[in-house]
DNA sequence: TCAATTCCTACCAATTTACTATGAATAGTT
DNA sequence: AACTATTCATAGTAAATTGGTAGGAATTGA
């Protein structure tokens, strides 16, 4: 049961971003690949996958880039793990309509774990993050 | 982040072995496939790792078998899991001396997160599993 | 029109998972 | 002692997943 690699990165983008947050200037994927050591092309992928679940803005074309779409006490280290670690889930029987529900002894446990990691996550916000004071 | 087949196998032995833990006799592999629909050789190695956590004891030979070593009630579904899911980290970094401690803005957040999973399913006890009562 | 950027999607190698297979070691039974 | 039933140890392997790379289309500002 390991975190990705899409997992860290993307916290690692989001960490970046949310020191950028106050600025004007949006931050290009260059420049976060310099700051995170990940490449563009990979990175491209994970914002997008943040971009979808609204936690990033981006802009097009040349000065493009991205910035939060809000500040970052108001997002969630659950929020930006769900986004991109295809939403965190313990089990795929859990979204899916197992045929097992109610008679796997286990089903009941993943939920209620899932749900207890979630509720975890979401207490810890962006900024705490970026503070480093979880 | 997904549990491997082996933890819930793991758990599906738990809870036949914790049935039979009254009884005399052991249950042998055969056995255990048969009630858990799980291959005996994939069994044996899931079984091997709950022996060498001293959660299941053996006896070789005709008649040998599994048994708890313990009663259900004392028996946490962590210790189960942790066991089977090669220790159900969630990042390497944890238990590796991780070059990036300190440094990675993330490194602390698994710490609390492993954390946390562990103390929620340590709660839990392999008897209310079986009565499905968590 | 051109350059800088994001966006989309196909592809690929390495690793991990989920097993299968073989046979040795051990213990009870005859 | 031989035989049978069982666990124990370990090697091999096909399929899935992870962790990327690559190419080019779409969009925007100068």
């Amino acid at each position: 049961m390991k975190m990705s690699s899409k997992a860290r990165y993307g916290l690692y983008v989001a960490v970046e971003l949310a020191k950028n947050y106050n600025k004007d200037e949006c931050l290009n994927v260059a420049m976060l690949s310099q700051a995170t050591g990940v490449s563009e092309k990979y990175l491209e992928q994970i914002i997008a996958l943040m971009r979808r679940a609204d936690i990033v803005s981006s802009t097009r074309g040349a000065a493009g880039g991205y910035r939060l779409t809000s500040s970052p006490e108001q997002i969630s280290v659950g929020r930006i793990l769900r986004a991109v670690e295809d939403n965190l889930e313990i089990v795929d029987c859990l979204s899916t309509d197992c045929a097992q529900r109610g008679k796997c002894v286990a089903h009941n446990l993943w939920g209620k774990l899932y749900d207890n990691i979630n509720a975890y996550l979401d207490t810890i916000s962006l900024e705490q993050l970026v503070e480093d004071n979880i």
